[in-house]
DNA sequence: GGCCTGACTTGTAAACACATGC
DNA sequence: GCATGTGTTTACAAGTCAGGCC
């Protein structure tokens, strides 16, 4: 609660101090009804009531529609063994999608082409069904090549006609990508409607290749405020339904055709509503953070009971804690085969008794989020070392390891112990501890700010490597790497020549420069196979970093670009120079 | 308790825009 | 002025988790 009253004060203090400036009146209003609102947050957070109203008015223009499908131009064909065919405009748009796609290597896959090929001759006519049987008589070439040379144009068009398309992007983003919210103008994160396509999935996913169709405005459920101006469908259409339902922050939904799972418009992370989210999700984690002895203690404690659910728990919350893994909840045969803890089978890890000069070791290695490969070697205590030899006693590999717990069930014992508590708030809990601490170990009084940063993306890059946040690496890395070098080199000659003139400032701002580009390689190096975004954008306490900045001297324009200034826009506000998380 | 559905967050890749150096 | 590399933004897939139903 004192964080919270700290919270209205804080904002309370920018209202005032925003008073100041005319442009911001508007804003001032904002945020006191914002302080307001927080209030109930926090009553919500002590779980004394749910407070499930997200708005009290609503207004958008609805979801802005792909443009319709533009036939080829009639010298471009699409072949059949080896004769040209005139396909039926639907089924030529299916077999653009395809073409399109010829450079990827997934258009090689048995899968794709079959899941592709399959749902193509569904939506062909019959006769050019009785025609079109097999994939491999298709070509495809001349359609590719004419995108090909499309996006070629694309690329170099005059500056003039590429200012004409961003002139059309910015008065659609005006009409369509703003909503109004309690009287707000609120950014609307993803007003455009998804085209139609192939599904492509990640990693080995059975639906790949699959027709992601059109979405018809039949399909799509608009929510507004009642006495809103209703969206208009585009003309001859409606809408599947409209709706006033003003305990979810969605404006616009519908049910895309893969899984048969519905999909939202709803808005973007700078909106005060996704705010107020994110600023309730760290101060759960900073409860956590209060509470996680006594958690720790007791997870403990379950690796001993007499019951197996029980021992199966323990351990399950231990990995959660100590390795940061998702909760793994269970998944349907029909997406990629990937898992989180209480998903993990026994073929998932390998029990070391010894290995490299250390007891007790779990070898990790499965595919999690994304089919993203999660290895690792963890030596763990004794007794969660007894307790995995039992979990796999008489199993086979493709058996649950925790077989007598679920996701529901390891989040309702965490629930009891601290209201709010699930298992992903671990993972932002640990990872906002981690940037904290390495953040405090790391900087030094006294380093320029090119060292700090460098020590921030240390910092930054423990907690991704914590979280597994694991990209390719970037295609021109060793072209860049190599880039950095040579001027590193020439630098380093230069400074020398300088050096026999007896040029000192020129030597001296030479080494500077020096020392700069090194820090940069070695950031660069490190950062190879890291992705710092998602945790930056999603685990870490943006008042960590602010405060560190504000403390350091360290612009905040260094550590946050324009868009993740304007999601965090809150704790760049409240926060001062000595917040710790 | 298990299953299903809906709403919301988290995640990477690719497209795009822009800065930089020649 | 152009090519190239890099940072930013977008797209959309794939998770988590709560709640309702049987």
């Amino acid at each position: 609660m004192k964080t919270c009253l700290r919270f209205i004060s804080r904002f309370i203090y920018i209202s005032a101090e925003r008073n100041k400036v005319a442009s911001f009146v508007s804003s001032v209003r904002y945020y006191n009804a914002a302080a307001a609102k927080t209030l109930s947050d926090c009553r919500w957070e002590e779980g004394k009531s749910s407070d499930t109203q997200k708005w009290s008015s609503l207004e958008h223009k609805g979801p802005y529609f792909p443009p319709e499908y533009e036939p080829l131009p009639d010298n471009i064909c699409f072949n059949y063994d080896g004769q040209p065919v005139k396909l039926s405009p639907v089924t030529e748009e299916i077999a653009t999608f395809y073409a399109k796609m010829l450079d990827h290597e997934y258009t090689s896959k048995e899968v794709f082409q079959n899941n592709f090929f399959c749902d193509w001759r569904e939506e062909m006519t019959k006769e050019e069904r009785k025609l079109i049987k097999t994939l491999s008589k298709c070509d495809f070439s001349q359609i590719h090549k004419y995108f090909v040379e499309k996006s070629e144009e694309r690329k170099n068009m005059t500056k003039e006609e590429k200012q004409v398309l961003k002139e059309e992007a910015s008065r659609l983003m005006e009409e369509y990508g703003y909503c109004l919210l309690d009287g707000h103008r609120e950014k609307i994160g993803n007003f455009k409607l998804e085209p139609p396509g192939l599904f492509r999935g990640r990693g080995e996913h059975p639906k790949m290749g699959k027709l992601k169709k059109r979405i018809q405005p039949e399909d799509v459920t608009i929510n507004c405020s009642q006495d809103s101006k209703i969206p208009a469908p585009p003309a001859g259409h409606r809408w599947k339904r409209v709706q006033h339902d003003n305990t979810v922050t969605w404006l616009a939904s519908w049910l895309e055709n893969i899984h048969g799972r519905p999909k939202y418009i709803m808005l973007n992370p700078s909106s005060k509503l996704k705010g107020e989210k994110d600023w309730q999700k760290y101060e759960t984690a900073r409860r956590l953070k209060m509470k996680v002895d006594s958690i720790r203690k007791q997870y403990r404690r379950d690796w001993t009971s007499r019951e197996m659910k029980i021992r199966q728990r323990g351990v399950a919350i231990y990995f959660i804690d100590k390795l940061a893994l998702r909760a793994g909840n269970e998944k349907d045969d029909e997406s990629a085969d990937t898992v989180g803890c209480c998903s993990l089978r026994v073929e998932h890890i390998t029990l070391h008794r010894r290995l490299d000069a250390q007891e007790h070791v779990v070898e990790f290695d499965f595919l999690g989020k994304d089919s993203i490969r999660y290895y690792n070697k963890v030596p763990v205590e004794k007794q969660v070392f007894k307790n995995l030899k039992l979990f796999i006693k008489h199993k086979d590999p493709e058996d649950d390891l925790f077989d007598r717990i679920t996701t529901v069930k390891l989040n309702k014992t965490l629930n009891e112990s601290m209201p709010g508590l699930t298992a992903k708030v671990f993972r932002t809990f640990n990872a906002s501890t981690t940037l904290q601490d390495q953040l405090n170990k790391l900087t030094t009084e006294g380093m320029t700010v090119e060292e700090k940063i460098l020590s921030y993306n240390r910092a930054n890059r423990a907690v991704a490597i914590l979280c597994n946040h694991q990209r390719a690496a970037p295609k021109t890395f060793e072209r860049s790497m190599q880039l950095l070098q040579e001027k590193v080199q020439s630098t380093l000659t230069h400074s020398a020549l300088m050096l026999l003139e007896k040029k000192e400032k020129a030597v001296q701002r030479l080494g500077e420069q020096l020392k700069k580009l090194q820090l940069q390689e070695t950031d660069r190096e490190e950062n190879k196979v890291i992705a710092l975004g998602t945790s930056k954008l999603n685990y870490l306490d943006p008042r960590i970093s602010v405060a560190w900045c504000k403390k350091h001297q360290v612009p905040i324009e260094k550590i946050y670009n324009k868009t993740q200034r304007d999601k965090f826009a809150w704790a760049i506000d409240m926060t001062d120079e000595n917040f710790q998380f």
